[in-house]
RNA sequence: UCCCCGAUAGCUCAAUCGGUAGAGCGAGCGGCUGUUAACCGCUAGGUUGUAGGUUCGAGUCCUACUCGGGGAGCCA
């Protein structure tokens, strides 16, 4: 009889004036005597649900009543456009049914510390920041593929156990491989250069792992990173193909979680203007400014605005303590605690700021050629521009030994960084691979490392050498760029840290 | 490996000069027919991270340790 139909809430806005059934979760609720408000989540999004007394069994409101958050159930009923609800679409419900109640769900709507967070990973999903977050990881990650697909290039699944070094021997976790040491991969580059060989143009896309003791909110143990590998490519070529990759992938993100965007609180305008060309520097370039009157200035403008930010920040506080010891509503206390808990965190990120700014002042100044860009380095030419950098030609020294020897400039090599704008720093590494076997020869050499575990990847050089290169992209990285997200953390499912493994 | 900051109720935080430990949220009960982190009233909830020290008296001062946060180096 009944031509119910199970509905998802983003699909509602077909089925107004129909009556529907969703499944869910109780993400929140508020009662007002005869009328209870039910926010259910069903993974698509949110609904308000209404529920009068009258309009449902009175023994199934009081239930409804005393329902925790997070508890599952079905409910029934017709939908109706009003601006009111969230989303714009509400469900006046008819009939209900309780799949699993709940109690006691740890997670409640108001603030929580990282700690606790990262402790309830497993529930914390379920918050809508982290839903949101997921969900741009998705297009990000479907977005890299398509790009790749759709242009030409073969998909290479390289070796997580690997024999190879690609950078630093310290920066690799050992594993025991029935009594051999090996590695876990830290890139897939020096397997996907014999690829190309074979396809041209070929990427590989995987989680990778870095062993560096690195504790800051741009770093992680185990991220994931896509690596193109193209045969036929110089530093141009490569500089244009990763500009039209992160574009192709800003653009998706804005065309398809908009929402997510707004409900993010990440910075659209920003990305409505990425788009080719982006700024290009060389290394020099940028070790002039960093050592300039500009950067300096920079710098000096960014302290002063640090420390008015303070001062009003700190007159704010004492404004809300004065009010807070008043006579004044329960209510407004309430939002003035909420207030000062919010101020006083953002001060405290302040202080760090107006710490470090010196620092980072004296780094740039003292900045000797020759050494690599450090991440307070990175930092401050991305604040300066409000488009991705590419700073190229890194000092020959400070490199890999696979990347190729500019042969204009012996010192430098064919390489490149791209830095997120607005402050986020590096999400890209490439290069131009050397291509003469006598020069990478000399430079395993030089490095100390061992020839003979690095025949094969030398053999590429004796059989058909040709010009290549290929970059890697950090997803966790972008995605934070993009979502405005502070801490690289939040933008994987499980992370993990140095020393830190929560679940 | 080094530097800075922190740990008080289930959660987020207060506690002035060293003087009996406080709010809100959440939980429980009651009220309210349009709420948007709803609101109003009542109830329960504590060995102040651990170990020692100073003191008539320590959440507060000192030492060590544990755990957490941020940063440097290095990197996607």
């Amino acid at each position: 009889m009944s031509k119910n139909t199970t509905v998802y809430i983003d699909q509602l806005k077909h089925h107004v004036g129909q009556q529907v059934t969703l499944q869910g979760w109780l993400y929140n609720s508020r009662a007002s005597g005869k009328i209870q408000f039910l926010i259910l989540r069903d993974g698509t999004g949110l609904c308000q649900c209404i529920v009068e007394k009258g309009n449902v069994p009175d023994e199934l409101f009081e239930r409804i009543k005393h329902l925790g958050q997070e508890s599952s159930l079905k409910v029934t009923g017709t939908v109706r456009a009003d601006e009111r609800s969230l989303g714009g679409h509400e469900l006046a419900v008819t009939d209900a049914e309780v799949i699993c109640p709940a109690e006691g769900y740890p997670i409640t709507p108001k603030a929580h510390g990282v700690d606790f967070l990262m402790k309830h990973r497993h529930l914390h999903f379920r918050s809508q920041r982290q839903w949101c977050i997921g969900k741009v990881r998705h297009t990000v990650v479907d977005a890299i593929r398509r790009f790749f697909n759709d242009n030409g290039f073969v998909l290479i699944d390289t070796p997580i156990f690997t024999t190879v070094v690609g950078e630093d021997q310290t920066s690799l976790f050992e594993v025991d491989y029935f009594g051999r040491p090996l590695h876990l991969t830290q890139t897939g580059q020096l397997y996907l250069e014999s690829a190309a060989m074979s396809f041209g143009r070929v990427y590989c896309f995987g989680p990778t792992f870095r062993a560096e003791k690195s504790k800051t909110r741009r770093h992680l143990t185990e991220f994931w990173m896509v690596e193109p590998e193209v045969a036929f490519i110089d530093l141009p070529g490569l500089l244009e193909l990763a500009e039209n990759f992160v574009t192709y992938i800003v653009r998706r993100v804005l065309a398809d979680n908009r929402g997510e965007l707004e409900s993010l609180g990440a910075d659209i305008a920003l990305l409505e203007r990425i788009q080719p060309p982006f700024y290009r520097l060389t290394y020099t370039e940028t070790v002039e400014i960093l050592k300039g009157d500009k950067t300096r200035d920079f710098l000096a403008r960014e302290l002063a605005e640090l420390k008015s930010e303070k001062q009003q920040t700190e007159s704010r506080i004492a404004e809300l303590e004065q009010q807070q010891s008043g006579q004044i509503k329960q209510w407004q206390k309430d939002k003035i605690a909420a207030e000062l808990i919010e101020l006083r965190s953002a001060l405290a990120e302040l202080d760090t700021r107006i710490e470090n700014n010196p620092t980072h002042a004296q780094l740039a100044a003292e900045f000797p050629w020759g050494k690599d860009l450090g991440g307070s380095d990175e930092t401050i030419i991305s604040r300066m521009h409000d488009k991705p950098v590419f700073v190229t030609h890194y000092p020959k020294e400070a490199k890999a030994f696979y990347m190729r020897t500019d042969r204009a400039n012996d010192k430098v090599v064919e390489n490149f960084d791209m830095l997120a704008p607005a402050g986020f720093g590096e999400i890209i590494g490439g290069s131009v691979r050397e291509d003469d076997y006598e020069r990478l020869l000399a430079r395993i050499h030089a490095q100390g490392l061992d020839p003979g575990t690095h025949d094969w990847y030398l053999d590429l050089r004796k059989y058909g050498s040709v010009p290549h290169g290929g970059f890697g992209l950090g997803v966790e990285r972008t995605l934070a760029w993009i979502t405005g997200e502070k801490h690289i953390r939040q933008c994987i499912p499980f992370p993990r840290m140095m020393d830190k493994v929560y679940i």
